[in-house]
DNA sequence: ATCCCGAGGG
DNA sequence: CCCTCTGGAT
């Protein structure tokens, strides 16, 4: 689509732009009081929606607040919790699990890197990239979620759908500054306005700059 | 490539 | 019914 790296980074200038303009605020949408909150609100995000995950944390964090109530918490007390997000027998043995690493390794204090953080059981790249960008204001990466893929490749930034491609061809063309802001907005944008099954194009503030118009008509 | 897994929308 | 939702581990 654009061939040159210059024309992507072209691309990717008109793209920040009209995001920081259409969405001023760019903050995430996860409700938290602490960093480990954040930390277990992400892992808890995984296929499911923000609103979901912040209708459970309330009672998560309210019978385990940090690392070490949690480590402590029995799996079947977790599970009951998040069982509605779906994949609630991972996500509860990875939380225990993330939060007894914590303690054990860590001395109850998060690490502030990436290849520490995703050894964490159920921490990846997109999780720690969340972690660090919004609590520490750590750049170590680009968020690529289910939103920023399918928009990433939809505007041309990048072709291909595998995650760790992704961040490194958008690392490549983004401006480091803009990193944590870009996740931010596309994946308000993605929830919003170019939602997967039905994107509301008439509405679109990216619609002069997205190569998809003109070639399928979409109302 | 496949599994994990529930809820909501069209 | 089918698709999608702020993925990660095997």
């Amino acid at each position: 689509m654009f061939e040159s790296i210059d024309a992507k980074k072209k691309q990717a200038r008109k793209v920040v732009t009209r995001l920081r303009k259409h969405y001023p605020v760019a903050e995430c949408a996860l409700h938290h009081e602490t960093p480990f909150q954040l930390l277990a609100a992400t892992i808890l995000s995984a296929q499911c929606t923000d609103e979901r995950v912040n209708s459970v944390t309330p009672i998560l964090f309210e019978k385990f607040p940090d690392a070490e109530a949690l480590a402590a918490g029995t799996q079947a007390q977790v599970e009951k919790i998040v069982k509605s997000l779906g994949f609630f027998r991972a996500k509860a043995t990875n939380l225990r699990g993330m939060a007894q690493r914590v303690v054990e390794v860590y001395d109850g204090e998060l690490p502030r890197t990436l290849e520490e953080l995703i050894t964490l059981p159920g921490v990846g790249r997109k999780t720690a990239n969340v972690l660090l960008g919004t609590a520490y204001g750590i750049a170590s990466g680009v968020v690529v979620d289910t939103h920023v893929r399918r928009i990433s490749n939809l505007l041309g930034l990048t072709e291909s759908q595998n995650p760790d491609i992704i961040e490194r061809d958008l690392m490549a063309v983004l401006p480091k500054k803009e990193w944590i802001t870009y996740s931010h907005r596309l994946i308000h944008h993605g929830r919003q306005i170019c939602i997967a099954r039905r994107p509301k194009c008439t509405e679109c503030p990216l619609l002069k700059i997205c190569p998809r118009v003109g070639l399928d008509p979409l109302e």
